[in-house]
RNA sequence: GGGCGAAUAGCUCAGGGGGAGAGCACCUGCCUUACAAGCAGGGAGCCGUAGGUUCAAAUCCUACUUCGCCCA
């Protein structure tokens, strides 16, 4: 074969083209083989609102590492694609848009607004298509799934009728989080809370029937309007006499109780506090205790209600600062102070949320929470990092019920019906009349359901349920789900409890959570920051591989990384790497047949091939332990530090030589190296590695790499001898190395050197000679025995047992070789200082483990010895220079 | 207030009970026929502070400091 691969890399050039040859070829496509092992992965469905950021790239990346590992390991893999129809999120752009060409949805009217919001979601979920396709994503695009598709919202109904009939779903009056800009009800992690400097406004309530006041505090005067109760400690002696008793509301003059609640805490402020049932968590449970009567205040446009006499109609804020006005007009104003609190905002639009009672659909949480604690606790379902369990024990055990209503039109419409006798039918068909009374006007219910109600399914409807498909017989439960902290109650938690109450069964058995990608600096990439790095634009420079290697070798289970641009270039450069030690071997191939490893191997071959065996082993490993950086990592080293530094270096004296055989055993070893590094490699770097095999000498024409099988360690392979003898003698060049720099050689200028030894390792250099000179550009190499002369005036290293000679014509520059020299005796000392310390320890040679203790004894000969001889070589020195 | 994480070379970060690591940056010398996006060499760190466990602590435990995140 000729091969005539450009010098630098062109990931352009290759990468579309590869990526259509894998879809050509239906490899991503799961085969579904009776009795095999599967391995499957859904897919964090990404929101079908705009185009993928870096977080998406990196969620993915990692998924496509673990399902190109484990296919090539060959089980029967499926990760399943698909998207998210993001309810909120995707309406509010529908409507941002909208509002560019000047009208709102209402203007539109429901039906012609979904037809809006469907050809957005098109639009995006080719976009999103094109991006994760340049990504390099090996999905199963044939069984890619919309969590707005028939089968998902057929899920969805049965789900939804089911939990109701078993009164698990339920509707009704109760204390939600309202986005006054949203126009909906959202769920309590919706919320985002943010330390705010507000005020903490001080009102006196005047006793009805009694002398006296009561004084009560609040961040939020406006709500005061809703007040129905003042609510004390029961055990808070100042008030004790108070209970029962009323004091009237300013500004509204209505007749309110004093109650005692253990709520309240006695501490803060004067120890009284005003209810209002329809517009705070804590203060409607409160409520619901001593049955007080609801009254609104605010509105669902976060304006005063109809009923708040001169304050209706008024912004919430605007009344605000009314109502101050006037309390302080009036003399109820008692002070007002500075004062730091959280305040819920919208985790969509920012806007401050209002708590208000509504009529809403809920999910009864308690039932639901309990069996996905327990499968988390008994380690049937497990995240990774470990740590994680916390997140989600946390949020399980302090539960509320999961709000499930909104009130916007993208997403599933609820599937309950009224007939104006009153009868409300929740059906898994739609009704056609009313069972009671026969009527055929019935009104579907206007809200959606909260999109997490979707996704909550989306381990198994994706696989076809409610219909009991081979694909979810085969597949389910699934194996891993990647995904960030970010969502772990959101979303992780939903899906198990979803999965057990439907499934009876874990949706996955691991949970790997990653991190955020912030910026250089540290920060959250976001819009209003504008330092958002796009991951297109990255591939468009670098190539999708450098990307992926990026961000796979930034990434430790569960922590944030940076993006950088050092660390991308760094990954660029290894990819040209790769392809230029690619390029040496493919052109030193040709007429190559491949035909499995020769039975000669020499010293170096063995050496690489019982690295490549270590790396095969390290690599699977830390894989299983979903410890990806250090894998990439461990692949990084092996191919750059021992395969091009080393091995082909090792190899160009063989290649470059007249021995045929010698020719046809590297050959034989390069092309096994090289094709093992490609397949360790693939997960991480598919393109390049799938470019480059098809390059390679292969039994099989039509093989692809992507389906090759991962390498498996081989006892055979291991050599412990090879390893130590090379171990020294790249130690010894590096030492030869290190002395000629030291004076200043070039490398053209080559030296002679002398090596003293003994007997049995003298050998070793003997044989080692030819590439000891190439490497360490060494002209002649001298071999003395330990009991020989030293060559004089020379410089000296010393590696193990072996003393190295660098003959120095002229004179040596004396002080410069002492000093240097005394620090390399400094550091011996130091070493055996410690070994001899640990060695006059009784305790240390009693308890420490056997090997240790020999470890250290070696340790202990070894800096002696090296310290004899360097203090006789300075001896020698300062003999020379009279000092 | 409760929980979690981070603190290691100038920068960004791995690692993890027994001789301090990488990439980048920096210094020196090299266009050595795979690669200057490269090669060879080098300097550089009481592994946040204080205690404790241990024969042995950068690593495990406790407290503290600083920074960050989550929950109330």
């Amino acid at each position: 074969m000729t091969v005539n691969l450009p010098p630098v890399y062109e990931p352009e050039k290759v990468e579309d083209r590869i990526y259509q040859f894998w879809l050509e070829n239906d490899y991503f496509k799961a085969p579904r083989e009776e009795g095999k092992k599967t391995f499957t992965v859904v897919i964090p469905p990404p929101n079908v609102t705009g185009s993928l950021h870096m977080g998406h790239a990196l969620n993915n990346t990692i998924q496509d590492v673990i399902i190109r590992w484990r296919r090539m390991q060959g089980f029967d893999t499926l990760w399943l694609p698909g998207m998210d129809h993001a309810g909120i999120a995707t309406q509010n752009k529908v409507e941002e848009h909208l509002a560019a060409e000047g009208f709102s949805r209402y203007d539109l009217g429901r039906e012609k607004f979904l037809e809006r919001a469907w050809e957005w979601k098109e639009k995006y979920h080719e976009r999103i298509l094109r991006q994760l396709y340049k990504l390099g994503v090996s999905c199963d695009w044939s069984r890619e799934r919309f969590t707005m598709d028939e089968g998902c919202s057929q899920a969805v109904r049965e789900v939804f009728v089911s939990l109701y009939e078993q009164g698990l779903i339920y509707r009704g009056d109760y204390m939600i989080n309202w986005c006054p800009r949203c126009h909906t009800a959202i769920s309590d992690i919706e919320v985002e809370h943010e330390d705010t400097a507000s005020t903490l406004t001080h009102i006196r309530y005047p006793g009805v029937g009694w002398d006296g006041s009561v004084v009560v505090a609040t961040t939020r005067p406006e709500t005061m309007l809703g007040d129905t109760a003042v609510a004390v400690h029961p055990e808070d002696k100042r008030y004790l006499d108070l209970v029962g008793k009323k004091v009237l509301l300013p500004l509204m003059n209505r007749e309110i109780p004093i109650i005692a609640d253990a709520y309240v805490d006695p501490a803060f402020g004067s120890g009284a506090v005003k209810i209002t049932p329809a517009h705070d968590p804590n203060d409607f449970e409160i409520g619901q205790r001593h049955d007080l009567e609801i009254i609104k205040a605010i509105g669902n446009e976060g304006t005063m209600t109809a009923d708040m006499g001169k304050y209706a109609g008024l912004d919430r804020y605007e009344a605000r600062r009314q109502i101050v006005a006037d309390l302080k007009n009036l003399g109820f104003l008692e002070k007002i102070e500075d004062y730091t609190h959280a305040v819920g905002h919208c985790q969509r639009c920012k806007t401050e949320i209002e708590p208000l009672v509504s009529l809403q659909w809920f999910v009864k949480m308690k039932p639901l929470a309990e069996p996905a604690v327990k499968v988390v606790n008994e380690d049937k379902t497990r995240f990774v990092p470990q740590r994680f369990t916390h997140t989600f024990l946390n949020w399980m055990e302090n539960i509320r019920d999961w709000c499930i209503s909104r009130q916007i039109w993208w997403g599933h419409r609820i599937p309950a019906w009224y007939c104006s006798c009153g009868e409300m039918i929740v059906s898994r068909e739609d009704p056609s009349a009313c069972p009671v009374c026969g009527r055929s006007e019935l009104q579907q219910d206007p809200d959606v359901l909260d999109t997490w109600f979707s996704s909550a399914l989306w381990p198994f409807s994706t696989l076809g349920w409610p219909e009991d498909t081979p694909d979810l017989q085969h597949y389910f439960p699934t194996n891993a789900l990647v995904t960030g902290y970010d969502i772990i109650s959101f979303w992780v938690a939903r899906m198990i409890f979803m999965s057990l109450k439907f499934m009876q069964d874990i949706p996955f058995s691991e949970v790997y959570v990653h991190g955020l990608v912030r910026d250089a600096q540290g920060r959250k990439m976001s819009k209003s920051l504008g330092n958002g790095i796009d991951p297109l634009d990255v591939i468009g420079k670098y190539g999708a591989d450098t990307l992926r290697f990026t961000l796979i070798t930034g990434q430790a289970p569960g922590n944030d990384q940076r993006f950088r641009d050092e660390n991308v270039e760094a990954s660029r450069n290894f990819s040209n790497k790769i392809w230029n030690a690619s390029r040496y071997v493919l052109m030193n191939l040709e007429g190559f047949q491949p035909a499995g490893l020769p039975d000669v191997l020499n010293r170096h071959d063995r050496w690489i091939l019982d690295r490549f065996n270590y790396v095969v082993e390290r690599t699977t490993s830390l894989l299983e332990q979903y410890e990806l950086g250090e894998a990439a990592r461990t692949v990084y080293d092996f191919i750059w530090g021992d395969f091009c530094d080393w091995y082909i270096e090792l190899s160009k004296a063989y290649l470059y030589g007249k021995k045929e055989s010698e020719k046809q055993r590297t050959r034989a070893v390069l092309h096994y190296i090289l094709q093992g590094s490609l397949q360790l490699l693939h997960p991480f770097m598919p393109f390049i590695s799938e470019e480059i095999w098809q390059h390679l000498p292969r039994k099989s024409s039509r093989e692809a790499l992507l389906v090759s099988s991962w390498p498996k360690p081989k006892s055979a392979l291991v050599d412990q001898t090879a390893r130590r003898e090379m171990g020294l003698v790249m130690e010894v060049i590096r030492s030869i190395r290190n002395l000629r720099s030291e004076i200043g050689l070039t490398t053209g200028q080559k030296t002679p050197i002398v090596l003293r030894a003994p007997a049995k390792l003298l050998a070793l250099f003997q044989q080692e000679q030819n590439f000891l000179e190439r490497l360490a550009w060494v002209e002649r190499t001298g071999f003395l025995q330990s009991k020989d002369k030293k060559p004089p005036q020379s410089l000296t290293a010393l590696v193990d047992e072996v003393e190295i000679y660098l003959p120095i014509k002229g004179v040596i520059d004396l002080p410069q070789e002492i000093a240097r020299l005394e620090k390399n005796l400094q550091g011996v000392e130091k070493n055996l200082a410690k070994a001899v310390a640990k060695l006059a320890n009784e305790n240390f040679k009693q308890k420490a483990p056997a090997a240790v203790v020999t470890k250290e004894k070696n340790k202990k000969e070894e800096m002696g010895a090296k310290r004899e001889k360097l203090l006789a070589r300075l001896a020698e020195l300062r003999k020379l220079g009279g000092v």
